[in-house]
DNA sequence: ATAGTCATTGCACACGTGTGCAAAGGAAAA
DNA sequence: TTTTCCTTTGCACACGTGTGCAATGACTAT
């Protein structure tokens, strides 16, 4: 049994009371009497339970996070970003990984309730608002990272995919790419759709456009998945002469698949990736791919959550709802110039 | 405010006491009681406090989970096994990255103890056994997977790092090698030392031996510190013919020095890493390594410490106390026969 | 009809912490 | 000396859930 300020209470000769007020600093104890119930706590390795302190306080300081899993390298950056904010400012986080599952989604909005967190984050996972519905959301902050859902959440931290996209895009057409194809991520609800709608928005910019079959969306954001959708591409009769993909792991599928299949990469095509994982400067060749500050993106929805956390208990000074961060166009060595036959 | 069982024991007209049973499944309520219960507990959306539970029952239902970090492949696949074996049997876990930093990860424990978290598993980061005195270890089951402190703990997963890093070095002895140099990682304690002391045991197993001068440790087992770490190799007045690394991250990092130093792979010198992390088989060349069972080491060291806990509530059929497991040798494409000159 | 058995329910307390309120005591002011 | 004020402390209740025990009522056995 673990020592509770009962035992300190009893062990110092003043009611649990006093101790209570000793220990939370309060102004209400003698000076010397706090000071020896300190001295106490301290000796009986005393540790406050949460569980009481929050049954009564109605504050947890634990933040609840749901992603989709966190093999992705994106992910784990960006959850360094939201760790780093909570810790500073004294809260915890309830990690949940939903793995695309549906049940297990729910068990973990179920657990996270039940603990009843302080806030939530989404990160890139499509959730429901309808999950939350225990809780009245205005009572109930949640912020979401790249919302996928289709409902509308207040509070939110999105990246420009669209803008990163075009960055991107921009690049290829200026090195005279013009038949440029695009591997999704079918498992990505709005991003994928954003990152594609980059990709073409920026060519009909420049009066070109992109063949339908010229479009294809892996089953997954893995590396294996990229692969696959690379061959998809070589195999076509009339393969691009470039190949943006969902994220830096499809690509470095993508160049796997090209090596095996004896096409070289930037030579013969041009791979681009996104979001910067840390393995993409060590691939082969080094990746041409968008920079995303996926730290920032953690540290700014975690900030966020925590400001709306300060607000709920005063103020009401409405904080913005929406940020939107860039990223920035980071050239390697997988985009080159297209072979002469094949430009246009 | 979240619905209680007194909001439940208002509208249904019984007492709190009755909507609890009903509610846990208590055969102590009648049948059609218990259904209108239920069915009102349903429609109000209620969902148990976990604090107030946990402080009755003396039961969080929560498992901690300590460990350097995420960013490493090899953790978030341990990481995932834990997951999977806990989440099966009803307990979440609380997870904390102690990311090398001591202040952090004595907060980390602290504020594991202040959720009263059933039981703890440290993953390979070396955790000092005195951070728990709070509570005496016989009441708390803590698992250890790969202990990096001095302490000695009762429960642990054990990869047998000897073993594997002797099965690396044999199949390097067997292409020919003799002069095979360790790149290990400071920031691991015990793990780096035995696989340092594997490729030592075999080599003189086969009458050779390890110069102290190619043995170099690189302080964290990163990328970037791979590179930095293969340059000192190479800049050696004789390099060696074969680099083992301390882990997959490493080996990757070195793939990289030995391209950007014209040094070719494995012609010109061979590498070796250790985990097999997703990335191994997408490097240039694809590396050869060592098959952990990354998601099994996590699933058995949950379910140690899940049987722990059963144990302690119920007999004391004392448990296995130490497991260890084994990896497979996988050779790929970062390891041939030394150039012949190079051969002794 | 009476006693005994059993199913069902409520009362009351406990878990560990926080806090409004009153009480006690001492010092300062009148 | 009496009054007032302030400092310090304890009492008692609350948070939401679980459970031993007693009370109630119905049913069965004698």
């Amino acid at each position: 049994m673990a020592t509770t300020i009962k035992t300190i209470a009893k062990i110092t000769g003043v009611s649990h009371s006093t101790v209570s007020r000793a220990l939370r600093g309060s102004p209400l104890v003698a000076d010397v009497t706090a000071e020896r119930i300190r001295i106490a706590a301290e000796q009986l390795d005393y540790l406050p339970s949460a569980a009481a302190r929050s049954l009564k306080t109605k504050r947890t300081h634990v933040l609840g996070v749901i992603l989709s899993g966190i093999a992705d390298p994106f992910f784990s950056e960006v959850l360094n970003g939201i760790e780093g904010a909570a810790h500073a400012a004294g809260y915890s986080l309830f990690i949940g990984s939903s793995n695309h599952d549906a049940d297990k989604e729910a068990r973990i909005v179920q657990t996270m309730l039940e603990q009843r967190i302080d806030g939530g984050i989404i990160c890139s996972t499509p959730v429901s608002i309808e999950r939350w519905r225990q809780f009245p959301t205005d009572r109930f902050p949640i912020v979401v990272i790249n919302n996928q859902a289709a409902d509308h959440y207040n509070f939110s931290i999105y990246h420009d995919d669209i803008d990163g996209s075009r960055q991107l895009a921009r690049h290829l057409i200026e090195l005279g790419h013009r038949k440029i194809a695009y591997l999704g991520n079918s498992h990505s609800g709005k991003t994928t759709l954003d990152r594609l709608s980059g990709l073409q928005e920026e060519m009909e910019f420049q009066g070109l456009s992109v063949a339908p079959d010229q479009i294809h969306h892996a089953p997954g954001g893995s590396l294996q998945m990229g692969a696959e959708g690379m061959n998809y591409f070589l195999n076509l009769p009339h393969p691009p002469t470039a190949v943006m993909c969902f994220n830096d792991l499809l690509a470095i599928g993508a160049l796997k698949a090209c090596r095996q299949a004896g096409v070289r990469v930037p030579d013969e095509i041009s791979v681009t990736g996104f979001d910067n994982i840390a393995f993409s400067e060590f691939s082969v060749p080094p990746l041409t791919t968008l920079d995303q500050p996926k730290y920032e993106i953690g540290r700014q929805a975690a900030q966020l959550l925590l400001s709306l956390l300060s607000e709920e208990s005063g103020l009401h000074s409405h904080t913005q709802g929406v940020k939107v961060l860039k990223g920035r166009l980071l050239v390697r060595a997988t985009t080159a110039k297209p072979r002469k036959k094949e430009t246009l």
